[in-house]
DNA sequence: TTGACATTTAGCCAACAGACTAAGTATAAG
DNA sequence: CTTATACTTAGTCTGTTGGCTAAATGTCAA
């Protein structure tokens, strides 16, 4: 039961349910990606995704300086399943969906640049 | 998505958890019975319950004094599935299973007695 | 080896969540 | 009507969680 209970509590979190939902239609994120996405500091984001990682929700790769998520299904299918249909007509979803388009349109070293830089962010 | 959220939250506790795993076995529980269940005082497992309710979870119904909850499968029928498979292993939810079949031996009035009177528990 | 850089960990603070007791509400019984 | 009873709500306290900044870790490049 705390596997299940973990997973629940990973996925009781706004932003790391925005996460998740992003991973959906996305295959692979870069921690820099997930950390414009949230609009919250590269801290704060890096301990969202371990949160995940250790519920076995999603899984991390590293390539060099830079790490990788992608969701892992097996942990839990049928929930994915069910939480595809239930968030991904939600409005938050549907912007977030909006603003990664951007976001992965911009090259990984340009976004880490400008995080550290000035707020960035693509309007 | 706020729903999909809200159904998270009110599963991610370890708590509401027995109680939802309870219901999956005993389709209808009395308010004092999860008191019992539970071991925490009326007034903690009634807010537990309010939040599974509010977030359309379980179901209420008043008969008289008393209050009986059962699962509403419909906002999440997928989820309850995995959710099942999921703890009805666990120890915690065995050990749950085997008090409850004590519990619900006990007359509701004796249990409601035995609650305001010692710390009774059918041991 | 040194420096730059992407990510993680540590330490801190504010907000939230879960527990309790006590007071309030609603129903049944005397 | 009054009292007892089953549950809920209010108020308080404490532990947890999410956010931040700063420091640490690990990797690439010069």
């Amino acid at each position: 039961m705390n596997t299940a209970l973990d997973i629940l509590k990973a996925l009781a979190d706004k932003n790391r349910l925005r996460v998740v939902s992003a991973l959906m239609n996305h295959k692979e994120l870069c921690a820099c990606q997930v950390t414009e996405l949230l609009g919250v500091s590269g801290a704060t984001a890096s301990r969202h995704m371990g949160l995940l990682v250790r519920a076995g929700v999603v899984a991390s790769r590293k390539e060099g300086r830079w790490v990788y998520y992608r969701l892992d299904r097996k942990a839990a299918a049928p929930l994915f399943r069910w939480l595809e249909k239930m968030i991904s007509e939600s409005e938050e979803c549907l912007a977030d969906f909006q603003a990664l388009e951007k976001i992965t349109r911009i090259g990984r070293e340009d976004l880490c640049r400008r995080q550290r830089g000035e707020g960035c962010c693509p309007k």
